[in-house]
RNA sequence: GCCACUGUGGCGGAAUUGGUAGACGCGAUGGAUUCAAAAUCCAUUUGAGGCAACUCAGUGUCGGUUCGAGUCCGACCAGUGGUACCA
């Protein structure tokens, strides 16, 4: 082998990414009569550094667009920043650094990086959340919500940290604890900013239906998440002699299995609940109950994982049917008041929660519904034949349900209800750094909460602010908290929290198409593109960012702004990147500080062993990250994005190994030295008729891979497209190795590979192959040229191989003639006479034999 | 706790609708080349048995449906994401 020149990833990349840059090649350019297509990967939180995790996801992203862009549609392929978050104000407090000025320098050190990896985006596009025109657009958005009754204001739970005087959040709250006092953290009650997503719920559901092309996991997500039931609103009175509140004569619960009434034995109330909060100061073991509830932090999962404990009220009520019943009423941990009614019966035999709780206390466990199994520690939670029940007995489940349903209603004691696990969204902050509410509240009563102006829009952050005291920083600002009424001109306060992040994220798809414009969305601009045809992120925003954002647009789409409800035609969802563990004699190590010797594993500075942990996420905190910055310097971007895309399916995590990076980057040096190295004499006219039988058989092979890797494409299945690509490159390889032996035609054919070849591999490793296709005297570049299509004519092949089985297992193959696949007879016969299977049926007759034409042949003996 | 998903060689994974399990790659082993090494190239590589043809077992565990199950159903085990104020 001559000396030559070697691979030098980023000598090739630089150079490449000048050249697209200077042409503007990945302007958004919808003036042509071509097919629009606007593909979106979710925007980044601006944290500093990109990880791998963004590598995979605008990896991902980027092989679609520059994929659709072969396949001829303009492409708007946009990127931006979810710049503000809690992130930023803990950095202000740790580094005494402003949350703006750290917002951008992480903004500009985060876009170099991409930059650097060769991502085809129109960077003209590019807006964070917290600039001006931004927060313009989002405060006139939220103001028109408000003013159309989808906004409002009402108290709601929060986590506070009586030590900072601050809201936490639930990631802050630790054992019931905040993160930086160790307080003990308590509910607390403040108003809050609600926008009503319950409006929509409905049909939040049932358009479910009509994404076709979201998946089910993530349908059945959302559809449980709004959680709607069916069930009845039941009236149970209370014992008047016991009850010492005058207003408070019943007890309103909500349940979806009324078919159990008559197996109900107690009553279990919300620690919010009208009666028990009227109850707190009667008693002081219920006010320390209810204290000790309002410890627990407001997330579901602290709620529902902790220990089920209730505390008996000493009232009594009467069932409904049967009113010489008693039940006694208990407040429980478990109860929602947020959720139905906040009151429930509880049927210990047929719920497990239920049973739990009764256990506990001993109260009766009595069963309505039949099932096989005694109950002592497992209810039966399904439906069935009810019994025990008066005149219920002997009905199914549903027949119950109806005939309870139509009877309270007959009664007046009950109303069936639709109701949802949703609730309203909570989307206002206690913080500074986010957009903020654009409300002023005025002290008289007349005017109350009064939006601001237009034309004082925007409401931007005040600058000088210190984070040392405790508390909202807006809150201390009294230069720009106070103001004057815009209605009545009297002192008034501005509203001082700021917006849910979420917000900034439910509508930014729509801004890209007219990032610069006055008004929120310049409606021509974003007709052209919107909605979103396919957006990509991560799994852990399936419900909740994808949710809001479905809310917005049908809000947006009510007040006129858009004319569609859905923001994504399609969603896409990528796992995670994982690695390894490592951990010396004193904690976690980073992978740069191990080294291998056979199978053990050392730490370099001292030999000390490492153990080596399973694959997990990538965090900080473990160490077991790989810094993407380090991967492009010493391999290059096509390196990083051919392994991150090849070995696992997208939608799977993936494991982060450094043999398969380098296995990725010899791939592509091998391509290099090859194409350095072969003569790519001056093309002549591609023929396709009359190729000798290799040139033909070689042909077909080459096409097949086309159909295979266009269709991998297609459907994501981008580790597929890699491995068949490879193949291809096998095979050509393969022939010029040997190219002084082959027949007239091939050397044409083997050219129409790697074109092929390089077209389809450019999209995920763009860089290389704009300069392959160069060094095989092409003109033009190959990110814009058209992907290529495969013959279908010859991609059909004479002969099938069929496996034969005995008794469903293979034992042999046939060959057989496609024209005659159907000839049931024939192949039979020829079957047996197989020598294996000769052999295997010498003494036995076939009991049966399965014949699935060009598919399968079973003998059964 | 609840909702959703995942589980296939030493490793990452492949297998359009139930019909030839292990494509493609990594690693490992052997060989070629080299003074030597790196790089490169070739071969082997699910396990057990066999000189071989071949036989048996095998897709987290247990059970079921079917002529036939990685694929469908049930129970379980393990891991992951979400759980409404992380983004």
């Amino acid at each position: 082998m001559t000396m030559q020149e070697p691979y030098n990833a980023k000598t090739i990349e630089v150079k490449w990414q000048k050249k697209w840059q200077n042409k503007n090649l990945f302007k958004a350019n919808s003036e042509n009569k071509n097919k629009n297509y606007y593909v979106l990967e979710m925007f980044p939180y601006p944290s500093g550094k990109i990880h791998m995790g963004h590598v995979r996801v605008y990896s991902l992203g980027d092989v679609l667009a520059r994929y659709k862009r072969a396949k001829g549609y303009n492409v708007l392929h946009p990127m931006g920043w979810d710049a503000f978050g809690m992130p930023a104000e803990n950095a202000a407090f740790e580094n005494k650094i402003h949350p703006a000025t750290w917002t951008k320098n992480n903004i500009d050190n985060m876009r170099t990086q991409l930059k650097a990896m060769g991502l085809s985006y129109d960077w003209e596009l590019e807006f964070a959340t917290c600039d001006p025109p931004y927060i313009k657009a989002q405060q006139k958005i939220f103001l028109d919500l408000y003013k159309n009754n989808l906004a409002y204001r009402q108290e709601a739970w929060a986590n506070w940290d009586p030590i900072e005087q601050t809201v936490l959040a639930n990631e802050q709250v630790i054992n019931g604890k905040g993160w930086r006092s160790g307080a003990t953290v308590q509910r607390k009650k403040l108003p809050q900013w609600f926008f009503r997503i319950t409006k929509y719920a409905d049909d939040l559901i049932d358009s479910l239906g009509q994404l076709e092309n979201w998946s089910e996991q993530v349908k059945t997500m959302q559809k449980n998440w709004i959680g709607r039931s069916e069930g009845i609103k039941l009236e149970f009175q209370l014992d008047k002699s016991l009850c010492k509140s005058a207003e408070i004569d019943k007890i309103e619960v909500y349940t979806t299995r009324p078919d159990t009434i008559f197996g109900a034995s107690f009553i279990a109330l919300a620690p919010d609940h009208p009666i028990s909060r009227n109850l707190y100061y009667s008693n002081k073991d219920i006010s320390g109950f209810i204290d000790e509830c309002n410890e627990v932090g407001t997330s579901e999962e602290a709620i529902e994982k902790v220990e089920k404990k209730g505390i008996d009220t000493k009232l009594k009520v009467y069932h409904p049917f049967l009113p010489s019943v008693y039940l006694p009423v208990y407040i429980a941990n478990f109860v929602l008041m947020s959720y139905g009614t906040g009151a429930i019966f509880g049927v210990p035999a047929h719920d497990q929660r239920d049973l739990d709780f009764a256990n506990k206390i001993n109260l009766p466990v009595k069963v309505v519904v039949e099932s096989d199994n005694k109950i002592t520690n497992k209810a039966y939670t399904g439906p069935g034949k009810i019994i025990n029940s008066e005149f219920l007995n002997g009905l199914s489940s549903t027949e119950a349900k109806k005939k309870i349903i139509e009877l309270s209603e007959k009664l007046n004691i009950g109303k069936m209800t639709t109701q949802y696990r949703l609730h309203d969204w909570c989307a206002s902050r206690q913080r500074y750094w986010g957009c903020p509410v654009p409300i002023i509240l005025c002290e008289s009563p007349k005017c109350g909460i009064i939006p601001v102006p237009d034309k004082e829009l925007p409401v931007l952050l005040p600058q000088d602010v210190s984070f040392d005291k405790i508390g909202n920083p807006l809150d201390h600002h009294m230069k720009w908290k106070n103001v004057s009424c815009p209605k009545c001109g009297k002192p008034a306060k501005r509203e001082t929290q700021t917006f849910d992040t979420f917000v900034d994220s439910a509508w930014y798809p729509l801004r890209y198409t007219s990032p610069k414009y006055d008004e929120p969305i310049e409606k021509a601009e974003m007709e052209k593109w919107c909605p979103v045809q396919q957006y990509i992120g991560g799994i852990e925003h399936a419900i909740l960012h994808l949710l809001y954002a479905r809310f917005f647009h049908r809000a947006l789409k009510d007040l006129n702004y858009i004319n569609f409800k859905e923001p994504f035609s399609n969603v896409f969802c990528q796992g995670m990147v994982c690695h390894k563990t490592y951990q010396g004699p004193d904690g976690w190590l980073y992978p740069e500080e191990i080294y291998r010797k056979g199978n053990k594993i050392f730490r370099i500075s001292d030999n000390a062993p490492v153990k080596v942990g399973r694959s997990e996420k990538m965090s900080k905190s473990k160490k077991n990250i790989i810094d993407p910055l380090s991967i492009i310097e010493q391999y290059g971007a096509d390196t990083a994005r051919l392994f991150i895309l090849s070995d696992s399916p997208p939608d799977r995590d993936l494991d982060w190994s450094e043999s398969g990076v380098d296995g990725a980057w010899k791939f592509l040096r091998r391509l290099w030295n090859h194409f350095k190295q072969k003569e790519f004499s001056v093309k002549k006219e591609l023929k396709t008729i009359n190729l000798s039988q290799e040139a033909f058989m070689l042909r077909q092979e080459v096409h097949q891979l086309i159909k295979l890797t266009s269709e991998n494409y297609e459907s994501f299945r981008f580790n597929s497209a890699v491995a068949n690509i490879r193949k291809l490159s096998n095979i050509l390889f393969d022939k010029d190795n040997y190219s002084n032996k082959y027949e007239k035609d091939v050397p044409e054919i083997i050219t129409e590979g790697w074109e092929s070849f390089l077209i389809m591999l450019a999209p995920i490793t763009p860089h290389i192959a704009e300069e392959l296709w160069k060094i095989m005297g092409n003109k033009g570049m190959i990110c814009s040229k058209l992907w290529p299509s495969y013959d279908k004519s010859i991609l059909k092949l004479d002969s099938l191989i069929i496996p034969i089985q005995i008794n469903g297992k293979l034992k042999n193959t046939i060959s057989i003639n496609k024209s005659e696949k159907g000839d049931k007879e024939a192949i039979i016969s020829k079957v047996k006479e197989i020598e294996n299977i000769k052999r295997i049926l010498v003494d036995k007759t076939p009991k049966k034999i399965i014949f699935i034409p060009g598919k399968v042949i079973n003998i059964v003996i």
